[in-house]
DNA sequence: GTCTAAGCGAGACGGTACGTCCAGTCTTCCG
DNA sequence: CGGAAGACTGGACGTACCGTCTCGCTTAGAC
């Protein structure tokens, strides 16, 4: 996500790297120790012992440094590895999803961020470029379960992301409900029953 | 949500309840026009032609002034009738979900208040008591169901709830697909396959 | 120079003398320990344990805030009394303004406020405004010289405030040199010889 | 005022004589269209086309480098010619003066350079320096009417600066008063009544 | 003909202060 | 005493320059 290939490779000092890890840095200590709304750009920019400016030349805006930092906090994108069925690999998926979510920061800052796309459409290609790891995963899922033959033909795997997703992000930002293993099972059970061919 | 009982009757001026008009009516419209996070007390107060004091007397924060006005904005509760069948009156509840949802500010509203929500516990209970009475709803409806043997027993509402609100939340806050008819079927369709008794 | 008819007695809550002595208080100090160009207006208003708000309500610029404290730092206008001859009210004026210049914050900010003035017209006034009780005086004591027929009739004192005050600014400003009774002397002797009608 | 002597021809690159040039061509137009205080470095570099290095590499700070550019806008010194008498040469003296002075980016710019050397001693030396021509060609005009006979002996051709520079300097900063003929006049006027030995 | 120190434009760096905006509270007067 | 007005403290915002520091390059005298 940071994007703007660098290799301009333009006249002028180039941009020090040792900055942009303190940034993240502490962009990820201050949210975890305020919380969205408490992480200002000033206190990152004390944290990180750099100035405002240098922040502010690499991200417009708050909720694209935090989305960044919270995209690099763990290594949010995890392998889809083929379990050899489907509902192994959904439940891999949402197992690994879980487990992502809740050790890292996102989930502190999933709302803050979502709350600012409503409003910016700039935020919502940020989001949207963040999502697509989840959506190109779940495809694949859905490709190799049709070929196995466990998976209706002509599923459409967006459907599927709102089945998985969907309750996810429900349950985080409104119920509060757990997202543990049972949760998990659950989810994978009702996919299956709407899009499997022969489930149970 | 209207604050506390006006019948205290206590001495003194009592409210005037052309305020509590002006200063709903003025959330609303600028809500409308410039959005959640647009939208700040002060131009509220300024908008209804009322002092800042008079709203503070009545709400504690600006998410319980938001949640009151998008409330009222449209009666957002709708009857849950019964249709003959639990497809039926899921589909209704969707449907008639929707069409509230997506003509109130509500739809502006919701991501900015889920935000607040998530970091304070205050909200959140405002949240959750705006949301109970999908989870009646939704009750309904399952008990319904199950009574007439369309719908699984022991089938726990919540879980229908999760499966009903949560991709709706998803696509509004997330992807931005539509939420149209379609939707809606497919929706119920899912619901059915995963706790209907025999659907299809 | 607070202006600003206070007595509006307009509807809101009355501006608090203290924060008004506060701030000017805390002007003057800051004043005197970094000279002017280190006077911010953010120390001001931490000093004076006041908000920037309450500073940028009342005053403009630093500028405006400066002049005001400069002025009454010491009640830097005192009576031009009548020495029964115009040398002697000549100089007990320029011995007055030396005492008074010396003693307070004037000495440091004036350069300052001078180099505003010539670029932000308001600043200009404001300098004309504080500058006008000498001309006043300067004045007075002219009238007072040519009706006794000490000084030529028709006697401008605009002359006059150039001889007086252009030297004791070309001291303070650029040579440095010491503003002392000799100083003084010489003056009120130069002045004497230039407009007065048989000096010596 | 040019900086250090070119010819230490030490090694290495030789500085461009261009970006001398450019600098302070730069420095003067922007001196003229935003003032003494809107005048920034940043600008001057960019509107020369030079990087702030190269500006700094050769001026300490914002003062020097416009106390240069505008002691070369106009050759600000003239020659002090020998007229016959003390109040001819005395004219030609300040007429010359007005005459510089208004034509030159010095007016817009002295103020701003006297603020500064109040506070920096180092500025405050440069200005010593840009002012001493004058207190040169002074002298020398006392000296002369000594000699003549025309100007009391002992006078102090500080006191005669002071005299002539003051009023200048007042009616420039404080009172914009015109600096014209008239003015001229009178000026010369006042001095020889100081210290003239038989004037009128 | 290399070497090499200095100059060059560009632009990132850590900082500081700016003036604005709101939040939420407090204080006045009017009805 | 309720309500409107608006001043209060406080703090983050995003901007503008400061003066310094790399960068990769050019230039031209020294070797």
């Amino acid at each position: 996500m940071v994007s703007e290939a660098n290799d301009a490779r333009g006249r002028g000092r180039p941009r020090d790297p040792k900055v942009d890890e303190a940034i993240l840095g502490a962009t990820v200590a201050v949210l975890r120790e305020r919380g969205w709304s408490g992480t200002t750009i000033e206190e990152v920019a004390a944290r990180a012992g750099v100035g405002k400016t240098s922040i502010y030349r690499r991200y417009p805006s708050k909720v694209t440094l935090v989305a960044d930092a919270a995209t690099r906090d763990r290594e949010s994108v995890f392998p889809s590895f083929d379990t050899g069925s489907a509902a192994g690999d959904l439940m891999a998926f949402v197992l690994g999803s879980l487990r992502r979510l809740l050790g890292s920061v996102w989930q502190d800052v999933l709302p803050g961020v979502l709350a600012e796309a409503a409003e910016d459409p700039d935020v919502r290609e940020v989001v949207k470029e963040a999502w697509s790891w989840r959506r190109a995963s779940i495809g694949a899922i859905v490709a190799r379960g049709i070929e196995r033959g466990e998976i209706q033909p002509g599923t459409d795997p967006e459907h599927v992301l709102d089945m998985v997703d969907g309750p996810l992000l429900f349950r985080l930002m409104v119920t509060k409900a757990p997202l543990d293993y049972g949760f998990a099972d659950q989810l994978v059970d009702r996919v299956m029953r709407a899009v499997g061919s022969h489930w149970r």
